[in-house]
DNA sequence: CGGAAATTACGACGTACATCGTAATAGAGC
DNA sequence: GCTCTATTACGATGTACGTCGTAATTTCCG
């Protein structure tokens, strides 16, 4: 049986927290990260940050509802709450995962 | 004629700076009050900061390109770009003015 | 049981930034 | 020209938070 972290339902997701919880670059890159590997552990993540920084991002998004985090003995894999996202807000996450990289300058 | 004050073009807009400036509430809020009036200055929305504050979150909101500002004697008068980022990040921020609030609790 | 590994809890530290007050700038109208 | 209004530029301040180091907790395994 599998057991999972404490989160907010769908229809309790805060558009304004899930914006919060992207704004900042490590957790984009987690949640790009997470996009391909379709599921992960703090330290499996490969950033340039200490893993209880990681440990800490993943918390932030698992609040604001962007993750899921199973319990399998001592870690903690997370996926995307991609499909629960897409229901909650149509097409948010999507084009934020699926945008062009901006053209330069700047 | 009318001139405009300087902006980045779509393809220049970058989603995390685009995340990073949705992210401050009341910049959300300005955004949400853009959304219904469709043209406004920043003395002219009713918002519980000071001028100054406002016209801060305006240029933010215009750097990241979500917000385009009119030059019209001394009032600059922005409008949101809607259908600039409905082409560039397709759902994103129509997802967020649709959003449902979230059910409680939080 | 003892030790290693994964995660988190906790406190501390820097820094980014939201906000304000004030002053400077610029246009409109008398 | 003078005044009023809208906006912004600038400096100061307080606070939120990203990051780290360390310790505590839990589970797995020999």
């Amino acid at each position: 049986m599998e057991t999972w972290m404490a989160q907010p339902d769908l229809d309790e997701i805060d558009v304004a927290t899930v914006l919060q919880a992207l704004a900042d670059p490590m957790r984009l890159r987690i949640v790009r990260l997470l996009a391909e590997v379709e599921e992960s552990t703090c330290t499996a993540l490969d950033l340039p940050v200490k893993v209880s920084t990681v440990s800490h991002h993943v918390n932030v998004l698992r609040h604001s509802g962007l993750v899921s985090t199973r319990i399998d003995g001592t870690a903690r894999p997370s996926r995307l709450r991609r499909d629960d996202l897409e229901r909650r807000f149509p097409g948010l996450l999507s084009s934020i995962l699926t945008a062009t990289p901006p053209r330069l300058p700047r």
